[in-house]
DNA sequence: ATGTAATTTATAATTCTTCTAAACTATCCT
DNA sequence: AGGATAGTTTAGAAGAATTATAAATTACAT
């Protein structure tokens, strides 16, 4: 990647922070760039380490607080499929997952592969938030 | 409650512990019977305070081991939706959940109140699990 | 420059869960 | 009964993930 790429993508993701009304920050802008620049699902821990990976750049505290503060903008989502870890997933168009309950991996499922033909009313005097559908899979015993 | 139906709640709970593998002690009968007599979404917390709710009956230590006994026998059932904790339902028959995300609790869903139209094809070499649909919702802002 | 608010940080604290090693219980065999 | 053996329970320690705290830094608007 030339440099003036790398200066794009920085660009870039400050507009994205800022469209959500996150203001850039060094740190901010460094922890985006480890989540939109790989396709995975990441812990809060993932993110810690690979933000970190030459220099220390971002102490964890602030990787968990933004982190949240990503979350409840709506630029990232967060991901409840393994009791012991949330995920943070930077796909928040609408979709499922795959949860690999041997690896404890997230696989992405595209919305349009999983048809909700009905759900129930919400309950009285609720406002309905999300539907997460996720699919529990495992490699089977190698017996 | 007289002492004869006592008594009957107890034989049908060694009955069912039985019939899923687990040998049927003291403590996991308690156990049992906490999670059995009400139906409600309970925490490892939660049935460790009930179980032992006027005297001394059963370490915690013993709470987690039975809890994960019986969700790996298919007593119950565990179910994630909230970040900090981990659920035991002692609804077994395929249902999904609302969970309300402002005050952490969870409501059954009858099976047949979502329908499900299509599932993408499970990952090659992958054994399905189960489905867990979770429906977020949440009371809104008094605003 | 200076004051104020926002942000980041190291560290401590909390919470949930699992581990460990010892004590206890039950069962089976003779 | 007695004694080995396996299974169970326990208190407490340890571990892992997350949140809280309070001081230090940075940014920004006068």
């Amino acid at each position: 990647m030339t440099m003036d790429k790398v200066q794009n993508a920085e660009v870039e993701l400050t507009d994205r922070l800022r469209r959500c009304g996150i203001t850039p920050t060094a740190q901010r802008v460094d922890i985006a760039h480890v989540l939109f620049s790989r396709h995975e699902h990441l812990s809060a821990e993932d993110v810690f380490l690979l933000v970190n990976d030459n220099e220390p750049r971002v102490s964890k505290a602030t990787v968990y607080n933004t982190l949240g503060l990503f979350a409840e903008h709506g630029l990232i989502r967060e991901v409840i499929a393994d009791p012991t870890k949330v995920f943070f997933d930077p796909n928040v168009t609408p979709h499922h997952h795959f949860f690999d309950t041997s690896t404890g991996k997230l696989i992405d499922i595209p919305a349009e592969q999983v048809q909700i033909g009905s759900l129930p009313a919400v309950p009285a005097g609720m406002q309905l938030e999300g539907v997460d559908v996720i699919v529990r899979v495992r490699r089977p015993d190698p017996a």
